[in-house]
DNA sequence: TTTACACCCTCAAGCCACTAGAGGTTCAAC
DNA sequence: GTTGAACCTCTAGTGGCTTGAGGGTGTAAA
């Protein structure tokens, strides 16, 4: 039986982050030891994991709980789940695209200043008037 | 003068995000009619729109202060306004570096699946083995 | 057996950058 | 004078944690 402290280090996370995972209902409530600390099996370990390598591919915690949903049931058709990846994918890839947009624009921003008083800069030029950017970026609610 | 409903017409933002602006300090407290209501002149429009111009650029409204600030005094070199651009820039990159590596991994998950079963899913076997994945993503604290 | 100390506990609040809603007031046009 | 859109303040909620206060537990060495 595992420690909580434990298997965050086995995991990459964080003790509070385990605890709040258990707190949304996302991980089961652990067996206890008579002062009330908590000790974790292999099944947690798992379950664990899985939510740590699915935040890493970015999805959210409602996305994660859907998928552990479905992982729970391998008689259910799959194509829930990939419908969820898909979603994910579309999510990424329109980041991407704004991504690539802003980076477009910092770097004319930077390349075109001139290194002198701020009267002349161009990075606060262009972000005085919008109509000098090139690109179509906006991030905001990205 | 503008209302604040006209002012958020012409810069694209919501009536409630300008009184946040205001609460944080980034807007100025504007005047006020005899029976209270914010009025705006054409200085709030040009740093109204400064400020979402930098948030569409995904700046920090940290960053932001700092580079209002810098824009306040054209007096003073313009390195720092350049330092802040660059450090955008850099975790511009590397979120897009990040986000590649996802992509590449969505793709390839998505790619795999047979559209069977949950049980023979690719989509929530490579969630449960890290070890499957070929990228080293990790979009967690990005 | 005592003591040290790393680890664990709960609960509350904070972070960012807003967003939403309740409940009430003002302004401008008709 | 009346309508109704737009304004006001204040509070709370969002996601996904993180931090901190103030205390209790577990284990190994002296």
């Amino acid at each position: 039986m595992l420690t909580i402290g434990s298997l965050a280090r086995k995991t990459g996370t964080k003790v509070q982050t385990i605890r709040y995972y258990e707190q949304i209902g996302l991980m089961p409530e652990p067996g206890r030891t008579e002062g009330g600390q908590r000790r974790y099996g292999d099944d947690d370990l798992d379950r664990l994991a899985f939510i740590r390598h699915a935040r890493q591919l970015g999805f959210s915690l409602e996305a994660i709980r859907e998928l552990l949903d479905l992982s729970d049931h391998p008689d259910r058709p799959c194509l829930e789940a990939d419908a969820i990846a898909r979603r994910q994918l579309k999510q990424v890839e329109q980041r991407l695209a704004r991504l690539e947009a802003l980076r477009t624009e910092l770097k004319r921003m930077i390349h075109e200043c001139s290194g002198g008083q701020t009267a002349d800069c161009r990075v606060l030029e262009v972000l005085r008037d919008h109509s000098e950017c090139l690109t179509d970026h906006d991030e905001i609610g990205a």
